[in-house]
RNA sequence: GCCCCCAUCGUCUAGCCUGGUCUAGGACACAGGCCUUUCAAGCCUGCGACACGGGUUCAAAUCCCGUUGGGGGUACCA
């Protein structure tokens, strides 16, 4: 997925098309859920498209909901099971041409092939068995698969953007399958295919492509077909250990929204996994706006970048802290919905005192996930521990008087309860007794949020409102005489 | 096995191309402190790296070679 926004960044900023295609030629592996999930993420991510597959072809894929990300464009289809012809058609050019061959080697004999090659320690590839049969030796209705004859000498160069020249002995290049026996193109003579007739000026993709790209740029020298820039990208590892996220990532990039991190922060943490402004800037947050603008493709990194669940939780955070307060509103709400604190839909007489919540959590949050666990004391009623209801330092009786004068003195407030005039009431009471701010606050919190840990007091007992706090204090100071007639 | 890629603090990185200004800069994390009604946020300080070995050079993190280490490829997968 780091590369898609990699890819993403370039054709934006140079005013290029993004294009999606789906690459769907395995036929064992194919699943429509798939292509749904990969187009949800990159919606998710912004990271829009200007071509890419039309409402029939998603249809025709089985894809749900093809209407939301149907595109279209000119040069369709763009999912690759929907081009076969395409594919057989260029496949049996090369044949009429003799640069390609029929080969109808059992997977078993390959697999026996193989095995002799690694016991006597040589390199593993196709014996060429089938390449200099005649002709007509194996009939276009037998089972079969072409192949592509790789040139026995000479080198074949991949000019990489960011590599630099990567030289490879043609003699150690396979004669990579083109047509698979099911028909289908592989992956090598699809994308060369679709990238030639899509008008693809610059592949970029992650460097394990690398040693394949010879072949495939073997198949344009056999069409005689211009090449694209090619730009090989470092890949991305996991967390601890360093294996390699595999296919998984794209994928997982709708469970990144279920744990509570904006699109906007991913996004800022996948452009910086690999890239960094250099030139002694060091800026870290971008906006998606200033990424697309200060993005060098040319200036990624060499050497693989491992994943860390510390920075983004990090980006998250300052980019949570950066919205509006009617933004982070919005996005906690399915938040709040998902741990039954509100209702679906929310309503509307219940959005005023979530506007007043989320200032008190907005530079406390880490992931929108954290707002449950933040604020369940609001939604409900969480009875205080007695130990709690002691402030520190401090014995029964005193803690008795701190809640019953903090009742008192919020009761003598007005019904709008605001922050203005909470603040001087209990700041007066801890004159008053003669106690540290810490103390008295510390009961009042206990009291009427059941917890030693809040957002801001004042605040708290605001969003509260006032007939919810002194019910709280009620409870509290009920529960303080009954301890107190127990020990007694 | 064979082929390819990579190598700066624990992690992401600046610097490398155009050797000296690098007693190697920043960020995350971690530790301590300040602020403070708790927790955060913010601010300050600390900890912490040029994988190793040879060259080239007056001078190398920067250029060259080798070693080691890590990753990838070696499919009728992408």
């Amino acid at each position: 997925m780091r590369t898609v926004v990699f890819n993403w960044l370039f054709a934006r900023q140079h005013g290029g098309q993004f294009i999606l295609r789906i690459e769907d030629t395995d036929r064992t592996r194919y699943k429509p859920q798939t292509v749904k999930t990969i187009m949800e993420g990159m919606r998710w991510l912004g990271l829009d498209w200007d071509e890419g597959p039309s409402l029939e072809e998603l249809q025709r894929s089985g894809v749900e909901d093809a209407a939301r990300y149907a595109v279209g464009g000119a040069y369709g289809p763009y999912i690759q099971s929907e081009r076969v012809e395409l594919y057989r058609q260029v496949a049996q050019q090369l044949l009429d041409k003799g640069l390609a061959y029929r080969c109808n080697c059992t997977p078993e004999r390959l697999e026996q092939v193989r095995a002799e090659q690694r016991a006597n320690k040589l390199p593993i590839m196709y014996d060429r068995h089938c390449r200099d049969l005649p002709p007509d030796a194996i009939s276009p209705d037998e089972t079969h698969v072409i192949r592509l004859k790789i040139p026995l000498t000479g080198q074949t160069v991949v000019h990489d953007q960011i590599k630099g020249d990567v030289i490879f002995d043609n003699a150690g290049l396979d004669d990579q399958v083109l047509l698979k026996s099911d028909g289908f193109p592989t992956y090598h003579l699809a994308v060369v295919v679709d990238d030639h007739m899509m008008q693809i000026t610059h592949v970029i993709r992650g460097d394990d492509w690398i040693p394949s790209t010879p072949k495939r740029i073997l198949i344009y020298a056999a069409l005689g077909w211009e090449l694209p820039v090619y730009c090989h990208v470092p890949l991305v590892t996991m967390p601890g250990g360093k294996k390699l996220a595999k296919r998984a990532g794209a994928t997982s990039v709708t469970e990144f929204r279920a744990q509570g991190y904006l699109p906007e922060a991913l996004f800022n943490f996948l452009a910086l996994l690999g890239w960094s402004p250099g030139e002694g800037d060091e800026q870290e947050i971008f906006t998606r706006a200033e990424l697309v603008e200060r993005f060098d493709l040319f200036r990624v990194n060499k050497g693989p970048a491992a994943f860390s669940y510390d920075k983004l939780d990090w980006i998250n955070g300052v980019h949570i802290r950066n919205l509006s307060t009617d933004d982070l509103m919005e996005r906690l709400i399915p938040f709040w919905q998902q741990a039954g604190f509100v209702p679906t839909p929310c309503p509307d007489d219940l959005r005023p005192m979530l506007r007043k919540i989320v200032p008190l959590i907005q530079e406390r949050l880490k992931h929108l996930t954290d707002v449950a666990e933040l604020t369940d004391f609001f939604f409900t009623y969480l009875e205080p521990s007695a130990e709690s209801l002691i402030g520190k330092k401090m014995d029964a009786q005193q803690s008795l008087t701190v809640l019953e004068r903090a009742r008192s003195l919020l009761a003598a407030c007005s019904a709008d309860f605001t922050h203005e005039e909470i603040e001087p009431a209990l700041r007066g009471l801890v004159e008053e007794l003669g106690l540290k701010a810490g103390q008295v606050f510390g009961v009042i919190r206990a009291a009427t949020t059941g917890k030693d840990v809040s957002p801001p007091l004042f605040g708290t007992l605001s969003a509260l409102g006032q007939d919810r706090a002194l019910e709280r204090l009620d409870k509290a100071i009920w529960q303080m005489r009954n301890c107190e007639l127990i020990k007694n």
